[in-house]
DNA sequence: GCATATTCATGACATATATCATATTGATTT
DNA sequence: AAATCAATATGATATATGTCATGAATATGC
């Protein structure tokens, strides 16, 4: 199979197209960071012999679903970049009850502000489906950082990125209701990760409530509402979103 | 009167010595940069040409209580650097309810992520005392960020411990109870603002609220539970921490 | 110094949401 | 195919928290 735009973004399997030049197959090994259509997109600063030098202090690993690849309050060691495959970031909050903060696909940064605070991971990060990752010790990443203001300057950017989301993030978590909440988090999925109204559902409704702040019992209550409604149809591992109108402005008006 | 160590951080008034050389009247103008022991603590990271061409892009500004400094989604055209005075951080949300995010005083950037993503304010920022701040062009910022590697790390430090924050934040404002909530934010202006267990109380009843994410009347309410079981003492522009020990139990068992 | 507006305080009530109990379905193993 | 286990679904109930109404205290303007 070829790779192609708008392929669901947590595929692994096949072969695929990469850069029109060379075919890789997902579950191998990468080649060279020279090579890698699927590495974090501020690489594009990088030079040649920069480039090199990550690829030489980088270790790669595969991770089963439900595998963590990384773990809240462990010591940051390592920039970790998702190649391919589909993973959770999650904060694990008081008494064993977890926050999901976002999915993240391939070309992402793992990372955590923890790094250059505490240097602890902030939030833990776990494979949904199988999940190949890039390990880069920081300090090579901090020796790029200061040798190219360019790749520095993109590393701002991605910080300032996630942190403009959880801005967001905590907006809607604390002001809207429910029903805005999980809408939100349906469109979520329909536009950030799958790029389509029709998708595998990837998380439990446990997993669905961790995402909106709710307890599962009103995530599948909720649920049911809106296919009630006609706004959604939904099974356990499947959502089709019926009306993308109704949905938004449930979602708007919290 | 003379600056010290632990004086309230909102202070305005009269003379103080500054780096034990240089006497400065808090409301009158700073002379320089490089004589400026208020601005940003990552400036330390820069040559003289760096902090005069830093100084000669600057203007100044003294804004009243109340008046707002940074107006959220207006384009950020410029860092903002709080010299002296406290204000409060906070988002404009939905149907206008707002969400304090923080308090700062000086040392402080204030930018938000929006600077480096969509060229607009994510947060506003008004003044709770009179507020010197010095506004310096983003232009200029990126300039020395390029050229001054160990700025650049400052700057990736600063955006990192204020993300790292804001994830605290969210966990706390989602998994804790009110009573947990409230207690944080009385141990923070203890801890973190006034560095004291007796303080002023800068904000309102409605604005505690905002910061914690309740009712205001459910502030009075808790505010009078915790007097009756003699944790604190407050009144509406005071509070006194009685009993630190139950009030770190209650903001940890949330 | 009085009048007016704002904030604080408190009770009664409404509502959103969690918790608990219990089916039911669907997957996995034997 | 039966048995087991986990995830989903739904109703009944409990609880946290918001909203409304009202009065007291405090600040603000004239």
């Amino acid at each position: 199979m070829i790779y192609v735009m708008n392929m669901p973004a947590h595929y692994t399997g096949e072969v695929f197209l990469c850069q029109n030049r060379i075919i890789m197959y997902a579950e191998n090994k990468i080649t060279s960071c020279a090579y890698c259509s699927k590495c974090w997109t501020n690489f594009r600063h990088l030079s040649g012999d920069e480039l090199e030098l990550i690829n030489k202090n980088r270790y790669e690993a595969t991770f089963k679903p439900s595998e963590i690849i990384i773990k809240q309050g462990s010591p940051a060691s390592n920039a970790i970049f998702l190649i391919t495959g589909l993973a959770k970031v999650y904060m694990e909050g008081y008494s064993g009850k977890n926050l999901i903060l976002s999915l993240a696909e391939h070309s992402t940064l793992l990372a955590g502000p923890g790094a250059h605070v505490n240097a602890r991971y902030t939030y833990s990060v776990a494979a949904i489906t199988q999940v190949q990752a890039c390990f880069i010790n920081f300090d090579t990443i901090r020796q790029v950082i200061s040798a190219n203001p360019g790749f520095a300057a993109g590393f701002i950017e991605d910080l300032s990125d996630k942190s403009f989301r959880l801005h967001q993030k905590v907006l809607n978590l604390t002001q809207k209701k429910m029903h805005g909440r999980l809408a939100e988090a349906l469109l979520y999925f329909a536009d950030s990760i799958f790029r389509s109204d029709e998708y595998e559902m990837v998380l439990s409704r446990q997993e669905l409530g961790e995402m909106t702040n709710m307890a599962k019992e009103s995530v599948v209550r909720i649920i049911s509402e809106l296919e009630d409604e006609h706004i959604i149809h939904a099974t356990p591992r499947s959502v089709k979103i019926l009306d993308r109108e109704k949905l938004l402005v449930i979602s708007e008006k919290g």
